[in-house]
This record gives structure tokens, C-alpha cells and sequence, in this order.
DNA sequence: AGGCAGGCTTTTA
DNA sequence: TAAAAGCCTGCC
């Protein structure tokens, strides 16, 4: 079907954005996205122009949702003024199109242990690994296979040998513990998207192999709780860089956490780019917590 | 007590 | 060989 869309989505940047590892490029326009137990084609034909191979009820009822599109983030953006924060700002007109995907908080548990020092395509082929060996099997509207993110039952029940096929590396007895926990019901993920922000970024950090940074990821990428800042080495490059004399966290609350991926996209894409005038500074005391 | 160095699996560039 | 969306442990 095709969906009109206003407000700001660039399938492209959200892909390139460190949010979600089950999306692959097809074609220059084109995304296959995994998410829950659904795929689906989406393109886009230009700013606001997209199709969707999949009817309008499933559009409506979870891809709507899946994209975050009740949300506005052209006025999260102009929250922000050029005068008051020129950095922010530039970095939010080159990353515009980024937005926080609604996934799911078991999903974004496990997948952000995964991440825990490691580039995107290691992450990427250890979740499909993960998938492969204890998810579901569907079959897309091309008719082609894909498996459905492992249940935290199946995933709990995999031996040590297995876990280590998915090469997780040291991240195995992580992995294993936050599943335990969830299959358990010793943990309730769901009850944290209602709590405040600090309160959830508190309990996921009782669980084995989640710390602050982790924690963070889990909140905004799963809990949709948009006022969680992860910072991880780039961040902290861009705080020691850009605002030597502290950040306004207060002032973007409680929007922390959607400034904090136009930042950390921008930085990364100019890094990656060899860009001059933007130092790789390393700045000590990298995993704190505000 | 709380801050810090060292180690950890594997892959990628 | 170093770095990669870090965390745990042990030491001081």
C-alpha cells in the first residue's frame, strides 16, 4: 500500500542508526524489516511518499505503531533553537529522519546485551543466529523464510554449546541470565514502560551483564522511554568535544534520549567520513550515569 | 567506600 | 593490531 507521511522518516538513516539490527537493504529504496513476528518490504519513493507491501489493517494496527508515527518529531526538533544550540541543531538537520522505532522490550533486552562491544555486522549475525536456531519460521509476502526473534523460554533453554554457535563470545552467560530471568517471571519488563525513566534504567541494571549504557539502550529502544541518554564512546566524544562546559539534559528533558541519536549519528557519519574538525577525543570515565 | 585497571569472545577494518 | 552502542571482578 502507499502511505504519505509528513513527518520526518528516512528509512535509510533509521537504518544506519544503531536502533534495530533485523532490517537489511534489498534495493537502493527498499528495507525488509523483521520486527516481532511480522516482516515486511518498505520503500521509499521520497521525503514523504513510502509503500508498504503489506495490506491496511496490518499497517494500521502494528507498522503505524512499529515507526512511532503518532509522534511528532519535527516538533521535537524545534525545540530546539539554532541560536541556543548550534551543535544539536546542525547535527539534527543532517540526521532529520531518525526516529525511536517502537520494538519490542524483551527484543531490545537481549539485543543490547549483544551490542555490548561490538560493530553492527557481529550484532547483526549473532541476533540471526540467535533467531535461526530457537525462533519461529515464517515466510514472507515474497515467499521467502525468515524466523521471529526466539521466545525468552526457547532462548533460556539453550546450552552453553549453543549459545556459543550464535558467537556471543563472553556476552553467553548474559544472555542466558536475562533470559532465565524473563522465562522465569523473576523479572517484569512490561511494568517498566510505565515507570519513570531512572526507575527502569535502576532495574534493568540489577540484571546480570546490564550496566548503565545497556540500560539506557533497553529504556529508549524498548521502553520507548524517549528521556534515556545511553552513552557509549561516541557520546562521550561528543560531550568532551562539544560541551566542555556540561549539556543541557534538564532543558531537553524528556527528550533526551531523541537528541542523543541525531548526536550520535552525526558524529559517527563524520568519524566515519574523515571529516576535519571533528577530533576523536577519547574522554575518560566512559560508562557513568548521569 | 567507590574508583580504576585488566580481562573478556569474536569480528571487522 | 586496534577497535568495536561495555560489563564484571578484584584490588587499593
Amino acid at each position: 500500500m502507499e502511505v504519505r507521511i509528513t513527518d520526518d522518516l528516512d528509512l535509510g538513516k533509521i537504518a544506519e542508526s544503531g536502533q534495530c539490527f533485523r532490517w537489511k537493504r534489498v534495493n537502493q529504496n527498499t528495507f525488509r524489516i523483521i520486527a516481532a513476528d511480522k516482516c515486511v518490504y518498505a520503500s521509499q519513493a521520497s521525503d514523504d511518499l513510502f509503500h508498504f507491501v503489506c495490506d491496511e489493517e496490518s499497517f494500521n494496527t502494528f507498522w503505524y505503531q512499529y515507526f512511532d508515527l503518532a509522534e511528532s518529531y519535527q516538533r521535537i526538533r524545534e525545540r530546539i533553537s539554532p541560536e541556543a544550540d548550534p551543535f544539536l541543531w546542525n547535527a539534527m538537520e543532517q540526521e532529520k529522519g531518525i526516529r525511536i522505532l517502537r520494538q519490542d522490550p524483551w527484543e531490545m533486552l537481549i539485543t543490547s546485551i549483544v551490542t555490548q562491544n561490538r560493530n553492527i555486522p557481529a550484532i547483526q549475525r549473532s541476533i540471526e543466529l540467535m533467531s535461526e536456531m530457537c525462533g519461529d519460521k515464517h515466510y514472507d509476502s515474497c515467499g521467502a523464510e525468515y524466523y521471529s526473534f526466539p521466545q525468552p523460554e526457547r532462548l533460556a533453554a539453550l546450552s552453553e554449546d549453543q549459545l556459543n554457535a550464535c558467537r556471543l563470545g563472553y556476552r553467553s552467560k548474559y544472555i542466558h541470565a536475562a533470559a532465565a530471568a524473563i522465562a522465569d517471571g523473576k523479572f517484569d519488563l512490561q511494568i517498566l514502560t510505565h515507570t519513570g525513566c531512572e526507575e527502569a534504567i535502576s532495574k534493568l541494571c540489577e540484571l546480570y551483564g546490564v550496566g548503565a549504557k545497556v540500560a539506557s539502550c533497553i529504556a529508549l529502544f524498548g521502553l520507548h522511554q524517549l528521556d534515556a541518554f545511553p552513552r557509549d564512546v561516541w557520546i562521550n566524544r561528543v560531550l568532551g568535544n562539544e560541551y566542555p562546559n556540561g549539556y543541557p539534559f534538564a532543558a531537553y528533558s524528556p527528550y533526551n534520549g531523541v537528541y542523543q541519536q541525531y548526536m550520535f549519528a552525526f558524529y559517527r557519519n563524520h568519524s566515519r567520513l574523515n571529516l576535519p574538525g571533528y577530533v576523536q577525543l577519547a574522554v575518560p570515565g566512559s560508562c557513568s550515569s548521569r
